[in-house]
DNA sequence: GACCAGGCACATC
DNA sequence: GATGTGCATGGT
């Protein structure tokens, strides 16, 4: 499974995109807090939706735990709307809010001290919050070395021949943990990577492969 | 006017 | 355990 040569690879297609594209600068978020709210507003949402929903919050100053604590779920329905989904969303918010207070944590830096297995698993015990969030939680407002993987990377991993189609969340995770080196601001970045380029390069109907930065690899993967 | 987006929970078989 | 469906908005 530990192959040198499926490392290499996927450390020069980091390189590749990193070239093209030029650093991503994720996650776009004011502190720790914002990016976790952000992480479950992107469900299944286009991000420029969610930067007008997260906009909405802090005109109206709830962008901390405390405000959101003390606001009612209509008034974070109405600002969160544009991100779709919004009450289910909303109760996603105070589920996550809740596990913070039962936590004894004001605010998610206050979880700091915890062993990110054992927080992983209890960030998947809240409702609304899956795999790829609670793994977007712990590296992009923790600053875990947990790679995030989603719909993206399957598709791209699975067009360069390093896991079938149906490939599961954990599988598809283990590729990349289990062949790169555990390091925050490099997963960080790769993520972005792959997505970016998954949006430009990648879609399900359009994938416009001959301008890829993934073009070269192709054929070495299979 | 479909199709898609930085998913997840729940029902049903 | 695998497959299907609801959730909802805005861009392409």
């Amino acid at each position: 499974m530990l192959s040198t040569t499926t490392s290499r690879l996927l450390v020069a297609m980091f390189d590749a995109m990193l070239a093209r594209l030029g650093p991503s600068g994720w996650w776009p978020a004011q502190g720790p807090f914002e990016v976790a709210v952000g992480a479950i507003l992107t469900q299944n949402t286009n991000w420029s939706n969610v930067e007008k929903a997260i906009a909405n919050l802090r005109r109206a100053g709830l962008l901390t735990a405390e405000s959101l604590r003390r606001a009612r779920p209509e008034e974070v329905e109405k600002n969160i709307q544009p991100s779709g989904f919004f009450r289910q969303k909303t109760k996603k918010i105070f589920h996550f809010l809740e596990f913070l207070e039962r936590e004894g944590a004001r605010d998610v830096t206050d979880l700091i001290n915890n062993d990110t297995s054992q927080l992983r698993k209890q960030l998947l015990n809240v409702n609304g919050i899956g795999p790829e969030t609670a793994d977007s939680i712990l590296l992009y407002a923790l600053n875990r070395p947990v790679f995030v993987v989603d719909a993206y990377t399957a598709r791209i991993a699975h067009r360069h021949g390093l896991v079938p189609e149906d490939v599961s969340y954990p599988e598809l995770q283990e590729v990349f943990m289990s062949h790169l080196a555990p390091q925050v601001d490099f997963f960080n970045e790769y993520h972005a990577l792959l997505v970016r380029v998954g949006k430009k390069w990648c879609r399900k109907r359009l994938p416009l492969c001959n301008e890829c930065p993934l073009r070269p690899f192709l054929r070495e993967a299979i």
